[in-house]
DNA sequence: ATTATCTATAGATCTATAGATAATGC
DNA sequence: ATTATCTATAGATCTATAGATAATGC
């Protein structure tokens, strides 16, 4: 039993169905047309205030066409959210995996660069969304506020012991996982105002999130040359994907 | 030529005008019924997801009643901001002139104290609602923007000139600004998560601040131990309506 | 036959305006 | 007379469904 894949990717795109009122450009699938061009507007002029005829409109297809690809607006969302979050779950684990073995500091530093990395990168600053009301209060989040929550414990976890062993635990756990976490996406930020995330501001908001924690100067030149050399073995068995190794 | 200020605040509250639909409960003017029943739907379900109509049902008055106090939806935001924003923009100049003969780490110790008691303060915690795409890119909303961009530059020079001072200076200053105030705006995360902001949270993300521009464990102290004592003069200074003293 | 679109439209909003009305104030 | 509400409603959306149609695939 495999049910078929939808093609998506730059496969087809040679005119199986009716025509568009408006010529095709993209070379993305038309699932992908609507969620690129969702994702730029629910952005830029949020969720509620978009509307599906203007969702439609950048695609170049009518209104009523955007349900034959999802069922609605909200799922809509939800598929975007979706592939949004799925590499950054994904490579948390893989990053835990990989650093089981060393000091804490080094875990969370690779964690924060891992994160960062992804938020950079992701299409149309999508991160964005995470704590918008207009979202968390859709039903169709759900899957993906729980997992950020995930998240967000990892962060918890890792900042709480690195900050006890330094001796800098004035803080609550749960309080400083939220400003390690706040401080990651960070990068939101300063992708909304239009300047470039560089490797170097990459590495400089990982160490921030550990001097947050405490770590003096040298544990955390030790705990980013570690994170560097683990972060090869993780671009290698990942094949290069990833561009943060420089 | 005075205009009639328009009895903001507990005063008639005794039944001028056609009665509501439904007995007035609150002690506020109605005007600041609709911005606290504006301010806590926008925040929970989202600026464009909210409906004028579901304002009134909150305050106890037919929809087109809020018509009488504001001139649309975007007014409403509009007033919200504001009354919002206005405090801590006072503040901010207020703190600066006060530790203007400090040492910078002292002041932006206290700008971030300040700032974070505002958010910690405000009700509804209606800071949620500074960066939302539904929000920002209201024309409503524009005064509040370039208020906002104000306050960012304070946090960028500031932070500057101590990072620089203590040799951390790796980030562009934009990017440590932002990185400064997105710290401070942790409070809002924490207060989304139903969590108490307390003095000493308070203090703690402060100093974070400091330790995220790379100053050391005992010239944090002394910032600290300053600041407090500028907080007394300042407080002294407004009647003592700030309740980060202790 | 299947696929991806189209046109047309019902039904449910939602915002804002017009004009009536029920209190208090003078 | 003034104030703060009310009722009623026009006009503009907006979402989602039904059914037609123009391509390719077999």
């Amino acid at each position: 039993m495999s049910f078929a894949i939808p093609v998506s990717g730059a496969s087809g795109r040679r005119g199986v169905g009716r025509p568009r009122h408006s010529a095709v450009s993209s070379t993305l699938s038309p699932r992908d047309q609507v969620l690129d061009a969702a994702g730029r507007l629910f952005v830029t002029r949020g969720f509620a205030a978009t509307s599906t005829r203007e969702i439609a409109e950048k695609v170049g297809i009518r209104q009523a066409s955007l349900y034959y690809h999802f069922a609605g607006k909200d799922e809509i969302l939800a598929a975007l959210l979706e592939r949004t979050l799925r590499p950054t779950l994904d490579q948390v684990d893989q990053t835990l995996a990989l650093t089981a073995e060393d000091p804490r500091p080094t875990a969370l530093y690779l964690l924060a660069l891992v994160d960062i990395d992804t938020l950079a990168t992701a299409p149309h600053n999508i991160g964005l969304l995470a704590g918008v009301p207009d979202i968390v209060s859709s039903p169709a989040a759900e899957a993906y506020v729980a997992s950020r929550n995930d998240l967000l414990n990892a962060y918890r976890d890792l900042a709480h012991t690195v900050a006890t062993e330094s001796g800098t635990d004035d803080l609550d756990p749960e309080d400083l996982g939220e400003l390690v976490l706040q401080l990651v996406e960070g990068v939101i930020r300063i992708r909304a105002r239009g300047r470039a995330i560089t490797t170097s501001t990459a590495r400089s908001i990982a160490s921030s999130c550990l001097r947050l924690c405490g770590v003096g100067a040298e544990d955390l030149l030790v705990a980013r040359s570690v994170a560097q050399e683990r972060l090869v073995d993780f671009a290698t068995s990942r094949e290069g994907s990833n561009e943060i190794t420089d």
